[in-house]
DNA sequence: CTGTATACCGAGACGGTGTATCGCAACAGT
DNA sequence: ACTGTTGCGATACACCGTCTCGGTATACAG
């Protein structure tokens, strides 16, 4: 076996970095939803076995926080906002915005401490932009609470989005008359003040009552930040 | 072959029911969390082998969807609560309190819409006790933006306890100067507004800082309730 | 330049998972 | 007593995250 029959030894893998990971893994988690992500298909992508990625995390759980923190990146302000409400408002209004473009965020949200620079860095920001209008531990209420609220919204916004995708019937359709279940729970009478609910509210897009709930809570931080606690 | 020979037909298995399986369930998720919980070890503590179970479910998405019901049952007070405001807050404390008892209730909140007969009982509840408050539309918001806070801040709570639990320091240790990575982080000086309020604050248990959020949210329902809208 | 030590890469294996299939055994009907 | 039907669950399949560990490519010593 002469040198001109053996082929050249193949082109040494690119080498890979948790950028070019995490980027793979996002993008199969946008196609196919978190279930969508394994470390093997995260590796095929990247033309490498499943055990190369254990040189860069060392579990599937630090990759989820790889890439919940590389959303964060697009979630932090270009530009520092105006007031603390401003501030509060369009961080929840882009992390909204950020699990609307990757809806596996829902399912990450809230589910582990965000401790990675691009969360810092929105934590960071968040802050600041409170910092002086009350004490340290007023501030910290303020931000946690809009927090939880911005977090548990987008959670059943996305919850709903996709009941209302794999079910083929809008939220109110379902809700009316056609999800059989719900119609026959409605039916037994057990349940007036939900039926009502049904048949009466306005339906409203999801963006609005999103910023309604918003607003509400952000009124609440004002009153408890105009008057700083004794 | 006698008869003293032959053993007795083996008893026939206890037959199933959706209780049962879901009470093996609990006490699975109970013990070692949501991923301990397999059709197959659920189906081996019942005696029975994993396809018996798809008799009574047909998916391991809906063992939890039954599970968080049954949960629900725990939720809904046995008495009904005397105002609007009580209503929601002890919603709100026993969803929490649910969620401590069976931390993996926390990885399942908001994730689906629950439709359930207990959760719907729980929402009758709910809006019984706001029903006429104001018009339909407003009372819905208020609900769900409860909802909303108080989901999130469970998910936070639960988040941050198991870290706690993990890490073996508090979270106020574990920021302040024994967490490594977020030492680290502070130290870069491009938190500035952070490691204030890391150095600063006061510790405060958990129950107190949602039980203060939850009222903010309170008072800003209480004041959209009081004036409804045009 | 050669021989050896070292580091690391990744194929394979392992013990699990959720679920589809379908042979067989237990029952019901005649 | 025989037959038709039903439903159970053993087996199978495809896939998962992660451990082990043999082999190879590299770095270094002589």
């Amino acid at each position: 076996m002469t040198v001109w029959d053996r082929p050249e030894p193949p082109t040494r893998p690119a080498p890979l970095d948790r950028e070019r990971i995490v980027a793979a893994a996002i993008a199969l988690a946008d196609e196919g939803g978190l279930e969508a992500v394994s470390l093997r298909k995260v590796a095929a992508r990247l033309d490498a076995g499943p055990m190369r990625l254990y040189g860069y995390i060392s579990t599937k759980q630090e990759l989820f926080d790889l890439m919940v923190d590389e959303v964060h990146a697009e979630i932090l302000p270009e530009e520092q906002p105006g007031d603390w409400r401003e501030a509060l408002r369009t961080r929840a209004h882009r992390t909204r915005q950020a699990a609307l473009r990757h809806e596996w965020l829902a399912d990450l949200l809230g589910g582990r401490p965000t401790l990675g620079p691009n969360a810092l860095a929105v934590r960071e920001a968040t802050l600041a932009a409170l910092d002086g209008l009350a004490d340290i531990d007023t501030v910290l209420r303020a931000v946690e609470t809009v927090g939880a609220y911005f977090t548990g919204a987008i959670r059943r916004e996305i919850a709903d989005l996709r009941a209302e995708r794999d079910t083929g019937l809008s939220k109110r359709d379902f809700q009316r008359a056609s999800g059989p279940h719900l119609r026959k729970m409605l039916a037994t009478g057990r349940f007036p003040a939900l039926t009502k609910a049904v048949y009466d509210a306005t339906e409203v897009d999801a963006e609005a009552s999103f910023a309604t709930g918003l607003d509400w809570v952000l009124d609440a931080v004002a009153a408890k930040l105009a008057r700083p606690p004794a």
